[in-house]
DNA sequence: AGAACAACGACAGCTTTTCGACAGCTCCCT
DNA sequence: AGGGAGCTGTCGAAAAGCTGTCGTTGTTCT
């Protein structure tokens, strides 16, 4: 029973008329092991469902021809039922799409930070596939993250973080034992277009070494001259 | 998508104004067993990519006519998908290139050292080239490199190199067991265009040897009156 | 033995990192 | 609408760590 043997790709089909922001998201998510296509028109979009079975799309609502809204009535009149993770602009229909959003559906106001955009994807994903979907849990060391119930904990002792924190947090913590580096950590936590190029990053991660290493041995580690990484200290 | 597999030769197009830069990337691909081509503007960058069809692109951000950026974007208009590493100014547009790493992509800023750009450029190509990208792990002997982790074990020892001292060894070990002249690793592990006439090559090997055979016997041997080795046992 | 080459201790300058203090903002409660 | 609490990012200063130069000592070759 070969280890490798893992079950299909995930098909991402991201619908955006902005080109670089389609592109970014199925970037991320290549890189993340899953298919994706890009549409930037509501009419490519459908025809893309058809063609290309996705299990789940993140769709714009403002899109040059078709709405948002349209797409996905004319998906489910097609009796598609795939989930779907809606972006809007900030100021936008953001009502509107709270109220759509039935069953599995998300939406993200934009820009967004592509890790959350994943972590979100993830989430639809895992309740929209049958029933008993399992808790996602991440573990450190004695680090545990549970992403349901954003419940963290070092050892017994519960930590409370801010979201920005909980973000860096849950990234190191996805990517570890890999040493990311700043760069990375802005780049994938930050929405996109953050403009501050201070040291934002270390700062963050100071805030969670107070917090983490509070109790027990230091997990993140700085390697310096490159970034940082969370991991169980090595001998 | 189709995904290329990628059975020939890596295909690199290199883009950059300055043709010596150009041609020292290029060349040192070429060293490498990649096909690399160069473009010094950035129409030619865009005629080559559609004829050269390259797995990855080293683009220099400042070009006589269209920008880095703006070649960029006609790839990618054009359907293409191959990853891109920037090359930019220190101080220059860093910023506004910050932000692409998110989607794999990368950057280097001038000047830069060969083989760091080259390291970058392998594990870009690994990150796109699928899912399930393996971990890239050096070994000699007993030592290890895990060039994910960075971390670096003699044994069971974990060592703890500085950025400097992990850029000698790595070039060491991925060329073991060919001997090096001191010239050659100053000139790929130094940023181009390095003043230091003096004796650092020696320096950090002297440091490296230091904190490498503290266990164990050495590793690295000095080949004399040419440079050095790293391997089992010389002679 | 003499010459060339190599190793490496010590030091000073410099870069990177850490983190306290603070101010603007947002969100929530009344 | 006002007040307050908590979150985020900026700034700057201090600490920590890295790098290269110099110069002395050790090694190898002829």
């Amino acid at each position: 029973m070969p280890q490798y043997e893992r079950v299909e790709k995930v098909r991402l089909l991201v619908v955006d008329d902005d080109p670089p922001i389609a592109d970014l998201v199925a970037t991320v998510a290549r890189y993340e092991g899953w298919a994706a296509v890009t549409a930037n028109s509501g009419e490519e979009a459908l025809r893309l469902s058809a063609e290309f079975h996705p299990d789940i799309v993140v769709l714009d609502l403002m899109l040059p021809d078709l709405d948002g809204f349209g797409v996905l009535d004319r998906l489910r009149a097609a009796g598609t039922m795939v989930p779907v993770v809606f972006l809007t602009a900030r100021d936008g229909v953001a009502d509107r799409v709270a109220g759509l959003t039935r069953g599995g559906d998300d939406y993200l106001v934009k820009p967004f930070a592509v890790e959350e955009l994943m972590a979100r994807l993830r989430t639809v994903l895992r309740r929209s596939s049958g029933p008993g979907f399992q808790r996602s849990v991440l573990r450190v060391a004695d680090l545990m993250m549970d992403e349901d119930t954003r419940e963290v904990r070092r050892g017994d002792k519960l930590l409370t973080l801010t979201p920005t924190e909980y973000e860096v947090l849950r990234y190191l913590m996805r990517k570890s034992p890999t040493v990311l580096t700043k760069a990375q950590i802005l780049d994938h936590v930050w929405e996109y277009g953050f403009g501050g190029r201070s040291n934002v990053v270390e700062l963050v991660v100071s805030r969670l070494r107070r917090k983490l290493d509070d109790t027990g041995t230091p997990l993140i580690h700085t390697v310096r001259g490159f970034g940082y990484v969370i991991r169980q200290a090595a001998e």
